[in-house]
DNA sequence: GTTCGTGATATGAACGCTCAAACAGTTTTG
DNA sequence: CAAAACTGTTTGAGCGTTCATATCACGAAC
């Protein structure tokens, strides 16, 4: 153990009720309860606490109101190699809505050894937090059972097994990729690929129902493929090969504008041109794909809303104690673009 | 105010010392100061902790010893439209370094009508951290004045102006450019232009300085050539009126991988093969490039190494009330790919 | 003129922990 | 062999709040 130099403590409401010459209650009134002052004492009152800069010690409230004021939110154990590259704007999204509320985002992964649950009841125990917020929701996610079942205030982006019915929030993802089957459709497409990652992201087999939804409502002829993982490189091998074979798709829909941009490299590789030989339609819209030319049709991901949306779920919760008994399905925002063709 | 549902006791250090027949201070000792237990009771305090699942309270260890093991990171205030796409790396190595030393990170950002030096003070004030990791460092950053000034620990990731040598952490990008102009040296190009941006990155200057030094080191003619903003769609047309110029460069050393995206859509647009008409160099190593063809040579940010360099530091003054009084200097990893030629 | 409310402020206790000091027991020391 | 030193444990206090309750002044009601 190092040694730890101690604080130097700040002004406490001792000071300030000193400065003021009333009591400690007082100040804390003032700044709880302000309405139980007299409006000329919470003047007084209100001066000398900015004269002092006096903010009560978090610790101490906490301690006293059983509060903290803080939603822990798991990192996602990310591939180094393939970072989400919209992690930064759904969190942008998430500190912006907790902050609107007055709650800050603690950011938490298990230590080494540590299972995930352990790491959940670590910060249950300790009283870190008042709630998670969990994102890269599995189909039977251990999370969700543990939480669930320990009764503890969470909200997740992602559906679980529909058993038990939880605070959850999603896009409609097997919508938004009925609507890119649709826009094929209209433009008389009819042998149409879904390319699929099997890295065993949920989300992903939504997608696919959406694509076999559409496929069918429209009478395609519909086609589905695989890739292992995510590795740009047995992406783009895989379209290659999609592409190179005897009756190749005139469209394709790709899980994900990841995968959309191998497709992009397969067909530059194959020397066919998207939007002309090949319509594209993806999901996500990432921002870097505004550099593809041409520009690709997606789907983009309502970030904000859904931070919104997991918070305000949340804090009913942890204020209200309110669960909400059912999800929330937020449908993401068709943008269309040159690379579905004319 | 929304009624707040009061937390439900967890177990206490009173309960667990009440089970093990000893005192308060016998458990709170097992835990931070085990050498001080006699073997066999250590073993029984133990057992019953585990048995009853007793962490201590966050908030009442807080309050007492005036630490909170947690780190504040300001979020960047990001461009919605064009996020920071190493940013999940990042947070990921800064969340990992963190918790390998039993901290925490905690996502902060101004209220609406807040500044940034205030949103820091209230932090302080309400000793609701123990110190601030920053990123996004301007030349003459207020954050970092601020803190320096009031005395608070924290470490910068990215320099200000060199008069008070502050505790920061960078990545050496003049010497990792003049390498990449190095490499083009070698190749035999004579005539390389520098892509830069606009949008006030500090990091963007030392870029072009590492660019100007290269050029001179190798006597080569170099120009420059600056985009109003990082826009995808500003940066690809004014790539093209570089690549359409009447003495086009052969070669491009772009101030980052954003930037080389706009030289690829530029190239293709003007009939130009990377890595055969034209050679192109970068710098970050985005992910997404591993789409790019040909790949592209760019120099790697050593993320993982930058993370716990700054909690390091962070933690030395934290901890140890030492300061560093000198910066740190990582050089980022030269990842030669097709695009700068054979 | 005592009682009763009511609004404004004050007081004591408690939240759960750790620090400093005190306390027994045992061993070492001059 | 008494004093000193060490070991292992307990006790009392206090960190800075807020909650529940008490106090006080003052006018309204009977």
């Amino acid at each position: 153990m190092t040694t730890r130099r101690p604080r130097e403590r700040g002004v406490t409401i001792e000071d300030v009720a000193r400065a003021a010459g009333v009591s400690r209650q007082t100040i804390s009134n003032a700044l709880n309860a302000p309405h139980r002052l007299k409006a000329e004492t919470l003047e007084r009152v209100t001066a000398v606490i900015e004269e002092l800069g006096y903010r009560p010690d978090q610790s101490a409230r906490s301690l006293k109101s059983g509060t903290r004021r803080i939603i822990a939110y798991p990192t996602p154990v990310d591939d180094p190699a393939n970072p989400n590259p919209l992690m930064g704007g759904f969190l942008e999204a998430v500190v912006a809505a907790a902050g609107e509320a007055g709650y800050r985002i603690l950011l938490v992964r298990p230590r080494p050894g540590q299972s995930q649950e352990q790491a959940l009841d670590e910060l249950i125990a300790a009283r870190t937090v008042d709630g998670f917020l969990l994102s890269d929701i599995l189909r039977d996610d251990p999370r969700v059972a543990h939480l669930s079942g320990a009764g503890f205030p969470f909200a997740a982006f992602g559906r679980t097994t529909p058993e038990h019915p939880q605070s959850w929030v999603d896009v409609d993802s097997v919508q938004g990729v009925i609507d890119l089957v649709g826009l094929l459709a209209a433009r008389g497409h009819r042998r149409v690929a879904f390319l699929a990652s099997a890295a065993g992201q949920p989300w992903m087999d939504d997608r696919r129902d959406g694509f076999l939804a559409g496929v069918r409502r429209h009478g395609l002829a519909g086609h589905e493929y695989s890739v292992p993982g995510d590795d740009p490189g047995e992406i783009v091998a895989a379209t290659r090969e999609l592409l190179s074979g005897r009756v190749r798709p005139t469209a394709i829909v790709a899980g994900g504008d990841w995968l959309a941009l191998g497709v992009y490299a397969a067909a530059r590789a194959e020397g066919l041109e998207i939007g002309a030989d090949l319509a594209l339609v993806a999901f996500d819209d990432l921002p870097i794909t505004a550099f593809l030319q041409p520009a690709l049709t997606t789907v983009r991901l309502p970030l904000r809303r859904i931070a919104e949306a997991l918070v305000s779920r949340l804090l009913q919760i942890i204020e209200d104690g309110v669960t909400p008994q059912a999800g929330l399905l937020l449908p993401g925002e068709l943008v269309i673009r040159p690379s579905v063709g004319p």
